[in-house]
DNA sequence: GAGCTGACAATAG
DNA sequence: GCTATTGCCAGCT
């Protein structure tokens, strides 16, 4: 199992409506220091994947991206459909992770 | 084959 | 409490 498929499996068992962060996929894989290769895991993904790539966002709760493919306008709008408030904060999109952060088990371990 | 890059997070000052 | 630096590891050049 190598880094990215970890990154790959435990993004696609975020549920619905809920967010999680980069740095929580990364403690998952008993990495919590390696939260940059999940997002960049994230873009090679490019949306090919059946991958739910927008619902990883930085700890604070705010859209980081700025690629083609991964604008924060289609990440906050994807998340949305999916029943996320967002705000527009400080130039970029926020949310509110006490409310939409994921809570898994295993992350709580 | 080696070095640099990359959607961040945690620790130290 | 805030700012600056280090760490993480696989893909890309």
């Amino acid at each position: 199992m190598k880094f990215f498929d970890q990154v790959k499996l435990h993004t696609k068992k975020i549920p619905r409506g809920r967010v999680a962060s980069y740095g929580q996929i990364a403690a998952m894989i008993s990495t919590p220091r390696a939260a940059r290769m999940v997002g960049w895991c994230l873009h090679t993904m490019d949306g090919l994947s059946d991958v739910p790539w927008h619902r990883v966002i930085n700890s604070k709760g705010y859209i980081t991206t700025n690629c083609e493919t991964h604008t924060s306008s289609v990440q906050k709008q994807l998340l949305e459909q999916e029943g996320v408030k967002f705000i527009k904060k400080d130039g970029l999109w926020w949310t509110d992770m006490k409310r939409y952060q994921w809570r898994s088990r295993e992350s709580e371990v």
